[in-house]
DNA sequence: CGCGTCCTTGAACCGCGTCAAGCCAGGTGG
DNA sequence: CCACCTGGCTTGACGCGGTTCAAGGACGCG
């Protein structure tokens, strides 16, 4: 996202690049703001602990994406991240965050925009939470998914992600009961294939169709 | 939120300051992106325009807020903006913006503070529509107005806005009937006051026993 | 082979959304 | 000044959709 740019290695004596394992915590939710995380590879969710303790799945990150929000004048991350594969993450802390706010104007930019396109993906998503009934929500968790990891096949697009049920559900915003009826319709009319944790979307537009006119994105 | 700085003036040729008047249109959902808006006084709600044509408020705006996003790629506006009373909004157009980035960085990194800020609010928004119940949501759209336009008095917090319950009830992501018997409710408990279209809260943490434990924002 | 975990399916209950009617305030015109 | 009308708000009743509970099935691992 422009995190590779010139000023990449000026920084790379200070910078911190770690690696998670599948399902280890990158990010704590409570914790203090110490900086922020860069995905260099692999794939992260953003999660947050509500109401009953109920996940929801704020949004999921590969390769270039952020996580640890700066700005609200958090000292806490009201979030937490959790990687969903092996991943390489490069920590900046705040202190060198700041000189490259500084010194960067570019970085600044690249990160403005991020974080804009961020915002209009999640306000597309508070409308769809709030309209969708739970087959469309479903579908639009598919969509998004296809979107963000989605790689094309022969027969179709496959969701290169191992997620569970639970976890493709909590993104939905649905249960897990609920997201087995909508993906067993699915497969019955032959817009998807499941196999284990994998799905593959064999009819894009089939999947659309659930979703009522004018929802596109 | 910045867009007053040393770097006002040397614009102040090139915008465009323009007077709405309530109920009246500033950014059209659908139409091309020509630049951004930011409004000088007065309040704006963002809505979009979803499944069955149903109208969701995304976010609220008043003085020092921005409407009109870059980035994403962007040719059309994802939303639209709706003055809700008379509004001094100042247009800075694409081509001025280019330049504003480039040559003032902090410009650009308020602006990415701006964006970072409402991405969390807006992620927050998701857990909410997808976790809580009717009461609930109702409960927070009353604190989020709180929080944007709350005037302190001497026996609580009014809300300084001239929202009918449609607009309300849009926020919340409920419909008017159930916006009605939840205000009714509150409105028993003594923990609000309305009268016609203004609303007092009388008893805030009355107000925070109707959403299950940890839920603050 | 047996156990545990995750997934799927069924059934019953309850909350929510929709429809419909009544209410209240403000505006208009006789 | 009052009767009427209109639009927004409120309240009630009912049916559908979604949530929850419970049991059965599939698969992986020891």
């Amino acid at each position: 996202m422009g995190c590779s740019g010139e000023w990449y290695d000026t920084i790379s004596d200070k910078k911190r690049t770690s690696t998670y394992r599948k399902d280890q915590s990158i990010v704590f939710e409570g914790a203090p703001v110490l900086g922020m995380y860069f995905i260099l590879n692999g794939k992260v969710k953003i999660i947050s602990t509500g109401i009953n303790n109920k996940t929801q799945i704020v949004r999921l990150a590969k390769s270039g994406g952020i996580v640890g929000h700066r700005g609200y004048g958090n000292e806490k991350y009201p979030i937490g991240a959790i990687a969903l594969e092996k991943s390489e993450i490069c920590f900046l802390p705040n202190n060198l965050l700041q000189d490259l706010f500084i010194e960067n104007p570019l970085f600044t930019y690249n990160l403005m925009m991020y974080y804009s396109k961020e915002l209009r993906i999640s306000e597309a998503k508070i409308q769809h939470l709030a309209q969708m009934n739970v087959t469309e929500k479903v579908v639009d968790a598919l969509m998004y998914l296809k979107k963000c990891f989605g790689i094309i096949e022969d027969s179709g697009v496959r969701i290169d992600a191992d997620l569970n049920r639970k976890d493709i559900a909590d993104l939905a915003g649905v249960n897990t009961e609920q997201l087995s009826r909508v993906l067993s319709e699915l497969k019955k009319e032959g817009t998807i294939l499941t196999h284990h944790r994998s799905i593959r979307i064999n009819h894009i537009n089939k999947l659309r169709e659930h979703i009522s006119p004018f929802q596109q994105f």
